[in-house]
DNA sequence: AATTGTTCTGACCGAACGGTCAGCATTGTT
DNA sequence: AACAATGCTGACCGTTCGGTCAGAACAATT
C-alpha cells in the first residue's frame, strides 16, 4: 500500500525478531549452547516460549542466526592493507576498531567465546576457512613490511592473536577486569587508556614508530 | 595398618575422586556450569551417574572443588617479586610460567574462563578480593619500577591483564588457533615461538631490557 | 457480517535434568 | 563364620528441557 513494498509488510516481524536476538544473544553468551534455554530466553524477551519457536524455527536455527549477525559485523576489519600501507597506521587501527567492536557488541564476542570454548561446533568450517583466509592474507602483507624493514621480524599470526586476545580480553572478561580494579564497569576514560597502552606497546613491541602522543615514553627526547 | 593412617584408607576413594574430576573439568569447560550435565560427567569418567554424586555429593560441589583446585595451581605464581627485581627477569618469568600453566592445566584454565563468561557467580568474591590483592600489590611493585626509570611509565593493571589475556588465549581459544593456523595441535615448537614473541613484544614494547637473544630485531647491531 | 490469512499461546509430549534411596556387593575386623 | 562398615548402583522422583499443535485472537479484504 505504499511506496516500499517488502519492508512495512514485515516492519512489525522485524522488531520482534531483533528483540528475541538480542535477548538469545545475552543468553546464549553468558552459558554457551547447551546451558542457555529456550524458556530463559523467552523471559529475558519478555515473550511466551512457544513465541520464540514460532519465529525462530529451532534453539539451532536460533543459535546459528546469532552467530551469522555476529560473523557479519566483522567483515569490515582491516578490509583495506596493503604492502605500502602504513604499519603503525593500520596496526592502531586495527586495535581502536577491535575494541570499538568489544564494546559495541559485548554480548556478540562473549557468544562467539563461548562457541569457541565449546569447540567451535557450529563454527568449525569459519574459522578453518574464512577466518583463515583473513588471516593468512593480512600475514602475508605483515611480513613484507618486516622484509621492508618497516618492522621487527616477528610472526605475523602471533601478532594478529596478540591484538584478537588483548583487545577482546576486556569485553569477555569485563567481569574478571571489573571486579579487580574495584568498579561496577569500565567507562570511556578506562577504555581510552587501555586503547592507548595496547597501541603504545604493541606497536613499539613490533619496532614499529608511531604517531600517536609519545606521553607514555620514559624519556621524552628522540 | 601401616606406618601411615590416614592415606591408605582413602587410597582408593583418592583414585576415583580424581577420575571424576578430571572428567568433571573436561565438560565443565566446554559447556559451562548449567550445560555440563552429570550424566555426560560419568560417561567421560565411565562411572554409573549415581556413583557421581556418591563422591561429590551434589553437581554444586564438585563445581565448587573444581574451582578451588584450579585456583590452588594459581597461588604460585609471581609471589618473590620485590621493587628491588628486575623488571625484564619477572616479566619474562610471568610470561613463562603462564604459558606453562596454561598447556598443563588447559581444561582448568578453560573452566576458568566459562565461569567468567557466566558473569563469576561462583568466583565474584574470589575475583574481588585476593585477585584484587595480587594485583594491586604487583601493580605497585611495577609503579616502582616505572618510577626508577626501569621502565616505561604504563598502567601495570593494564600490563597485568595483557600478559594474562595473550598467554590465556593459547589455551582457551585454542581451537581457534588451530584450525586459522591448520593444525591439529600447538607443538612445542610453536609453544616456544610464541612464547619468545610475546616476550620480545611485551618487554620492548614496556621499555624493558630483555635478556633474551635479539634475533627478533630488525637490526642486529649494538 | 463473513471470510481468509497471519499472529500468537496454553497445554501438552517424550526425553533428559539433578537428586534420592533401598538394597546388593565388597571389604575389613573379630 | 559372623558382623559391621563402606562402596556402589538400578530404579525412581519431581522438574525442566526442546519442540508440537489445536485453536483463540487479530487484521485485512470482500
Amino acid at each position: 500500500m505504499s511506496l516500499e513494498a517488502a519492508p512495512s509488510e514485515s516492519a512489525h516481524r522485524e522488531r520482534i525478531e531483533q528483540r528475541i536476538l538480542n535477548a538469545a544473544e545475552q543468553v546464549f553468551s553468558q552459558h554457551g549452547y547447551r546451558g542457555a534455554s529456550l524458556q530463559s530466553i523467552a523471559d529475558q524477551a519478555v515473550l511466551p516460549k512457544a513465541n520464540i519457536l514460532y519465529y525462530m524455527g529451532s534453539k539451532q536455527e536460533l543459535y546459528i542466526r546469532l552467530l551469522n549477525r555476529m560473523m557479519r559485523r566483522w567483515n569490515a576489519v582491516l578490509e583495506d592493507i596493503t604492502p605500502a600501507s602504513d604499519p603503525g597506521r593500520v596496526l592502531s587501527e586495527f586495535i581502536r576498531t577491535k575494541m570499538v567492536l568489544g564494546q559495541r557488541y559485548p554480548e556478540g564476542s562473549k557468544l562467539f567465546a563461548a562457541e569457541i570454548l565449546a569447540g567451535a561446533p557450529f563454527l568449525n568450517e569459519y574459522l578453518a576457512v574464512e577466518l583463515r583466509e583473513w588471516v593468512d592474507s593480512r600475514a602475508a602483507i605483515i611480513r613484507q613490511w618486516s622484509a621492508q624493514g618497516k618492522m621487527d621480524d616477528v610472526d605475523p599470526r602471533w601478532l594478529i592473536f596478540l591484538i584478537w586476545s588483548a583487545t577482546q580480553h576486556y569485553t569477555e572478561y569485563s567481569t574478571q577486569v571489573t571486579r579487580v580494579i574495584g568498579k561496577d564497569e569500565l567507562d570511556d576514560k578506562d577504555l581510552a587508556s587501555i586503547t592507548q597502552f595496547l597501541e603504545h606497546v604493541i606497536l613499539k613491541g613490533c619496532g614499529v614508530a608511531s604517531q600517536s602522543v609519545p606521553s607514555l615514553e620514559k624519556t621524552a627526547d628522540l
